[in-house]
RNA sequence: GGCGGCAUAGCCAAGUGGCUAAGGCAGAGGAUUGCAAAUCCUUCAUUCCCCGGUUCGAGUCCGGGUGCCGCCUCCA
């Protein structure tokens, strides 16, 4: 393996290119230490939507590529499953009961989504995080976080005993969303819980109990918490996960652009006003996604979840190849037009990995080739694609460029090979490149996944008896075996050399 | 109102001052085929939302518009 190779890539922070990983990341001179790389996810009381697969696709990329250069990785995703929508979805009438009660209420609530979630990224591929923590078994880090926070006067007190976090002691605020503190409007709304705050743009670490909800107590995990029973703010659970899986100091954190203000800033605040270390070396953020040119909302009838597609006949790999190629930080839009576009590309990059495994197996070795002559000269293309796919990744993610020269390997190779005279081992080594590009892309083009299985003699024996067809020029019966091998799932392509079939 | 993003062919989209504006999808014509499929060839933006300006030269820089999108504190 040759050294990892740095990427140039957009800081949300900075709001520039910065060279990553960064100077000070300890993956930078320690080969054997891995990024750390924090990304927010879901929030599990519904089905994930395409919205959020377009998040957790852009971060599998940002893995992937990093791993292609040569990096290690460690990847945390937490799962928040305690929020206003769990535990009203929990706990639809809000009736009361005991704390032990409402958390398994919760608990039992959120594990159907969390399955699906599992499920759905599963089927896009998207690779598992390292660690995939949630927010109720990590109260523990949370209570001592907040622990932190009053200590060094970073928190107070409201009356119903809930404690808030000032933002006004926090010199950076701000910072990462570009606000000026004094220019964001306080809005006339105050809600009944928040009268009591110093600053009503003061967000909450700590709630306490309100009957109906599921609440922890803060003393079993440290004796001496002020903190009264009660649940953790939106915010808090980001920070002291990360802290618990990757130290005070993560390389990078991501997440959708929705996310910069007010979460993000406000873990920025938290952690740092705990820790007195900088939080996050490296912000990056993906942009929105449209549906047909519009917001997706369930009014509109334009809401899609993973599931929503599939019962449509869509296949998720080419969801996931429709939600890569536009580049991460550009809104994308998102069109059935757009889909039935990745579904060809998928299905030619199928077709063309096919043809090679077909090609190589049976080229035969030429006299010359032992004598390393011959050939095609496909070796320096080669290389060529791949340092072009290589540096359009390292260009912050400049996945068009990348899939270019993933598209100039299968048009390519398609007129060398159809001019013959390619060696084996020229055809071994661009099939060893696509699937390498696929390390990246995560199309699964090596994989077989999902096919039907299909008997090979019974298709043998169907084939045979179509070929005895044509050749006696009933046509209507050798069309009538090659639909009912189509309906099984087999396609079949006449070629000189005789029919060949594959399962699609 | 404040802050930020985007605008390139029917669709997706690269492009960050200089040869003929990448690549993909769709379309058209052709080779091949019994018909298909796959593959290949040809074709598909005198032009980059509009108006000015800078420059020998701008999709690319500057100014001004227009349009679309996001955020501006969870629980609304």
């Amino acid at each position: 393996m040759s050294n990892p190779e740095t990427l140039s890539l957009y800081d949300t922070l900075t709001r520039s290119y910065k060279e990553f990983p960064p100077q000070d990341s300890p993956a930078r001179t320690n080969p054997d230490e891995p990024i750390s790389y924090y990304t927010c996810g879901p929030t599990v009381y519904d089905s994930a939507h395409i919205g959020n697969f377009r998040a957790y696709i852009f971060e599998d990329q940002v893995v992937r590529a990093l791993e292609y250069l040569g990096w290690k990785v460690k990847q945390v995703m937490n799962i928040t499953d305690v929020d206003d929508k769990t535990i009203k979805g929990a706990n639809p009438t809000g009736a009361d009961n005991e704390p032990r009660i409402l958390r398994e209420r919760l608990d039992a609530y959120t594990a159907p989504y969390i399955e699906a979630f599992f499920a759905d990224i599963d089927k896009l591929n998207i690779r598992r995080a390292a660690v995939y923590p949630r927010a109720t078994r990590t109260i523990g880090a949370m209570v001592l976080l907040v622990g932190r926070l009053i200590e060094k006067g970073f928190a107070y007190r409201g009356e119903d005993g809930s404690w808030y976090f000032p933002i006004r002691q926090f010199p950076g605020y701000g910072w990462l969303s570009g606000l000026d503190l004094e220019q964001v409007s306080v809005g006339a709304r105050v809600d009944s819980d928040e009268y009591d705050k110093l600053d009503a743009r003061d967000f909450v670490l700590w709630k306490t109990r309100r009957p109906g909800e599921p609440s922890w107590d803060p003393t079993e995990y440290d004796a001496a918490s002020p903190l009264p029973p009660g649940r953790p703010g939106w915010h808090l659970e980001c920070s002291a996960m990360s802290g618990r899986h990757l130290g005070e100091t993560l390389d990078m954190h991501s997440g959708g652009h929705d996310n910069i203000f007010p979460h993000h800033e406000n873990e920025i605040a938290q952690s740092e006003a705990a820790n007195g270390t900088t939080f996050v070396r490296h912000w990056l953020h993906c942009g929105y996604l449209l549906v047909e040119n519009q917001k997706m909302s369930k009014s509109l009838g334009n809401f899609f979840t993973l599931q929503n597609l599939l019962d449509r006949g869509h296949e998720a790999l080419a969801v996931r190849l429709l939600l890569l190629s536009t580049h991460y930080r550009k809104p994308l839009n998102f069109t059935f037009d757009g889909l039935r576009g990745a579904e060809a590309n998928l299905k030619r990059l199928r077709e063309f990995l096919r043809r090679l495994e077909r090609e190589e197996a049976s080229a035969p070795v030429a006299p010359d080739e032992e004598l390393g002559l011959g050939g095609t000269g496909a070796g320096p293309l080669l290389s060529k694609l791949k340092d072009d796919f290589a540096a359009a990744l390292r260009d912050d993610l400049n996945i068009s460029k990348a899939l270019a020269a993933v598209f100039e390997l299968v048009g390519t190779l398609n007129r060398l090979l159809d001019g013959g005279g390619v060696r084996r081992e020229e055809i071994a080594a661009a099939r060893k490149t696509l699937l390498g590009f696929d390390e990246v892309l995560g199309l699964r083009l090596g994989e077989n996944a999902g096919k039907a299985t299909i008997e090979p003699a019974w298709v043998e024996e169907r084939l045979a008896a179509r070929q005895q067809a044509r050749r006696e020029r009933d046509f209507a019966r050798a069309d009538a075996l090659r639909d009912e091998l189509a309906a099984a799932g087999v396609v079949v392509e006449d070629t000189p050399e005789g029919p060949r079939w594959h399962v699609e």
